[in-house]
DNA sequence: GGCATAAAAGCAATGTTATAACATTTCTAA
DNA sequence: TTAGAAATGTTATAACATTGCTTTTATGCC
C-alpha cells in the first residue's frame, strides 16, 4: 500500500555507518547522513523532529550552502503550506547546536556537517563559480588557533575558517 | 576667509610611521593610523575623500567592530545631515579594497585594519563580553590554508578566520 | 577661466537575512 | 487525563545590504 506522502518519517533508515575516510570531503549519500544524524540525536536523548529532519534533508540534497529563505521556499514547495522564518531558524539553531549543520558566515548560508560523529572542527572552501563548498578537517589549524588564543588569554568557543575562491573545476573552466 | 565647515579635510596629519611591533594588536592612535591610510592612498593614486576618511576615523575611534548602520548614525550625529546606506557601504567597499578595513563576517561589522602597510592576512579574536576584537597576524595559518587549498586544487582569493569567545579581561570578570 | 568627462555621493525604493513577542499545538510523564 | 514542557505557528519588525538613477564634485584639457 502507498505510504502517506507527507514527510519522511517512518521509512527504516539506511544503516548509518561512520565514515573512515579523512579526505572524503563530504561526499556522502544524503539518506545515510540523515540516518546517522537521527541516530546521533537518539543517543543523546535529543529530539530530531520531522521538521528538523526535513531541513537537514534539504540541506543534504541541496549540495551547496543554502540560505534560510531558500529552505523556506523548498519546504513550502514540498508541502504546499506556509512556513515562517522563525520556524526554519529554530530548526537550524537546533541542528547547529547538535553539530549537524554549520553556518557559512561569509555567505549567510548553511551546510550539513559531513562528520557529525567526529567532534568536528571544520574549515570551508567556498567556490565563487559553482557556489559549492567543501568541508575539510585540518587539526593543525585548530592547534595554531588554540595557541594564539592562549597567547592572548582568550577563551575560544567558536571558530570560523572560510576560504573563498575557485574550485579546481571552475578555475579550469573560467581562467582569468 | 573661513572654510566651508563641511568635513575634516586639510588639518595637517600626524606624521605617519610604520609600526614595527608584530604583536601590537592594533593598539594605535586613530589619528596616526588615519594619516597612514591617507598616505597609502596617495602613494597609489587612490582618492581618500573626506567622507571615506570620516568613515575610517569613526571605525578607529569606535574601538570595536562597528556595523554599517551604526556608522550612519555616527556620521549623522557629527554632521546633522542624512546619509543613506549606499553612501556608507560604498565607502566601506573602497576602504576594504584598499586593505584599510576588514569585515567581520560573524558580526556583520567592520574594523579598521591595524597594519595596512603590510600585506595583511588577519585573524580576529572577538570577545562576546566587551564586543571588542583583536587582530592578529599568524602567517602559519595562511601557510596551512594555502597547503590545504593546493591539495584541493582550489585557488583562494579571500580568507576569513574568526575566533569567538571571551577575552582575558571579560573571562575573569564573568567566569562561567 | 570654461568646459567635458568621470568619479563620487545623494536619494528613494526595495531586497535579503534574522529575531521578538506571543499564540497554539504536540509530546511526555506522572 | 491532565499538567507542564518543548516545539511549532503567526505576525510584525529589526538589522543588514543593494539596485537604479540623479546630482554634485573633482580633474584634466583647451
Amino acid at each position: 500500500m502507498p505510504r502517506k506522502a507527507t514527510q519522511a518519517t517512518t521509512e527504516p533508515p539506511a544503516r548509518p555507518r561512520p565514515c573512515a575516510d579523512p579526505d572524503c570531503r563530504g561526499r556522502h549519500a544524503p539518506r545515510e547522513r540523515v540516518a546517522l544524524a537521527v541516530s546521533i540525536c537518539e543517543g543523546r536523548g535529543e529530539r530530531m523532529t520531522a521538521f528538523r529532519r526535513r531541513i537537514l534533508e534539504l540541506l543534504w540534497e541541496s549540495g551547496r550552502p543554502t540560505g534560510a529563505y531558500e529552505l523556506i521556499e523548498a519546504v513550502e514547495r514540498g508541502e504546499s503550506r506556509r512556513v515562517g522564518p522563525p520556524t526554519v531558524y529554530r530548526a537550524l539553531e537546533f541542528l547547529m547546536a547538535q553539530g549537524l549543520v554549520s553556518r557559512i558566515e561569509s555567505l549567510n548560508a548553511y551546510v550539513p556537517c559531513a562528520h557529525p560523529e567526529r567532534d568536528h572542527d571544520c574549515l570551508f572552501f567556498i567556490c565563487r563559480g559553482c557556489r559549492a563548498s567543501v568541508e575539510l578537517e585540518d587539526p593543525r589549524i585548530g592547534g595554531l588557533l588554540a595557541e594564539d588564543a592562549a597567547l592572548l588569554g582568550f577563551v575560544a568557543t567558536r571558530r570560523t575558517v572560510e576560504v573563498e575562491g575557485m574550485c579546481a573545476r571552475c578555475a579550469e573552466a573560467a581562467p582569468a
